[in-house]
DNA sequence: GGGATGCTTCGACAAGGATCAAACTATGCG
DNA sequence: CGCATAGTTTGATCCTTGTCGAAGCATCCC
């Protein structure tokens, strides 16, 4: 008998459909109250409660309380990438679709992975600023090269003034099988992707959708 | 309601305790046959069976069979970097435990991972090893170096006499978070630690305790 | 062939847990 | 204060699923 961390208990939360759903939906990075997170999951106000209790008692969670309004969000990164990785497997052993819809392949593209870009235009971002040795990569962790700072400061990404969580992390992609770049400063740089209008997000979905200039931008600052 | 991949389909198959435990055993990238399974899921065997066939349905599983026995092993590495997504969250959300136990400290420095060494010393015995071109790593794969063969001969393992399952394996290290060398050549190398007595087993645990004498050979051969 | 071993299937049972209606609490608004 | 909205709790129902004993296949060894 095997003893060590209770893999069990953490995954039979993300193992019912309501609470998958509901996780799955909170993949989008904002916080959801009660009742959004019930439609969502395509369950009664009570029994979503009930799930979001447990989801917040296993550590999933984490809880926001604004007036009468409670917004639940994913605990941390951590806790995305865990979704990722669980993602990633269901779409590779999970029933093949003849053909892939079109909100899917713009998934494929780009989108939203809690708070940082996903897809391949993100792996292929990280692929590059490794290439260029402005993020050095070692197995899964990822540091800021010497020319970092300097490289981000010119396009209004400051990457001291982040303490609190790791400045960068990889972060496995579901689509395309390899990782791509979390942490601050991947937030930082899809907060930056949205602020200046290259893409939008996709309305109810995940999908980030570039604009034909604004993937041009996007290109010529991080692929280039 | 959500749509996409079955995240839940998935996680609900880890999320069953026999299952779980199952799926921990075959973290080692060693195949394990059904009995074996069971016991270390401390079910009965027709029990363990139909947790298994529920795991090769699920895509979880391969099956090799060899005659009368069926050797059962992770579908993939890709499933292998789920349940060590888990395992982190578990460990990170799970119960704090006020003060580590010695047991749970030199389990970090040291343990088995089925029939190769992980922990600190593990990570720091692989590094080491691609950093002197001995192992070649790419991503997650490690082939031979040119000097591999004559390097293990000199200390008495012969890499070439193994050829059921790879001779080398990364295999993610829950403790530090990075990737320890697993396949027959990390088993050989686990053999030869504990028949040169530079260690000992604990009882009735995966921790693997080295003599004074025992980690300064140990470092002499592998981590110079 | 015959017996032993490894494993799966069948059948029955028990337990856990997902679900919702109804009642209850809390916050906001006028 | 009174009413409306957001959310939780309680209780009862029902169904899924994990469990094991016994029997059934399959493979190996003598």
């Amino acid at each position: 008998m095997r003893e060590g961390p209770d893999i069990a208990r953490i995954a039979s939360l993300v193992g019912d459909p309501a609470r998958a759903n509901m996780l799955s939906a909170l993949m989008g990075g904002t916080a959801l109250t009660a009742s959004e997170l019930a439609l969502e999951a395509g369950v009664s106000l009570p029994t979503a409660s009930s799930h979001l209790s447990k989801l917040m008692e296993g550590g999933l969670l984490t809880l926001a309380s604004q007036g009468r309004h409670r917004y639940y969000g994913l605990a941390g990164p951590q806790v995305a990438g865990m979704i990722e990785a669980i993602t990633g497997v269901a779409e590779a052993v999970g029933p093949k679709r003849v053909r892939p819809g079109p909100r899917d392949a713009a998934m494929r593209v780009a989108r939203v992975c809690y708070d940082h870009l996903a897809g391949e235009q993100a792996v292929a971002m990280l692929d590059r600023l490794v290439e260029k040795d402005i993020l050095l990569r070692d197995d899964n962790e990822i540091r800021l090269g010497p020319s970092a700072a300097s490289h981000f400061a010119a396009i209004g990404i400051d990457v001291d003034a982040r303490p609190r969580r790791p400045v960068c992390r990889a972060c496995l992609d579901w689509s395309v099988r390899r990782s791509h770049l979390a942490g601050t400063l991947g937030a930082a740089i899809l907060d930056k992707i949205l602020a200046e209008k290259w893409a939008r997000r996709e309305k109810d979905s995940r999908a980030v959708i570039f604009s034909p200039p604004g993937k041009a931008a996007f290109e010529r600052v991080f692929l280039a």
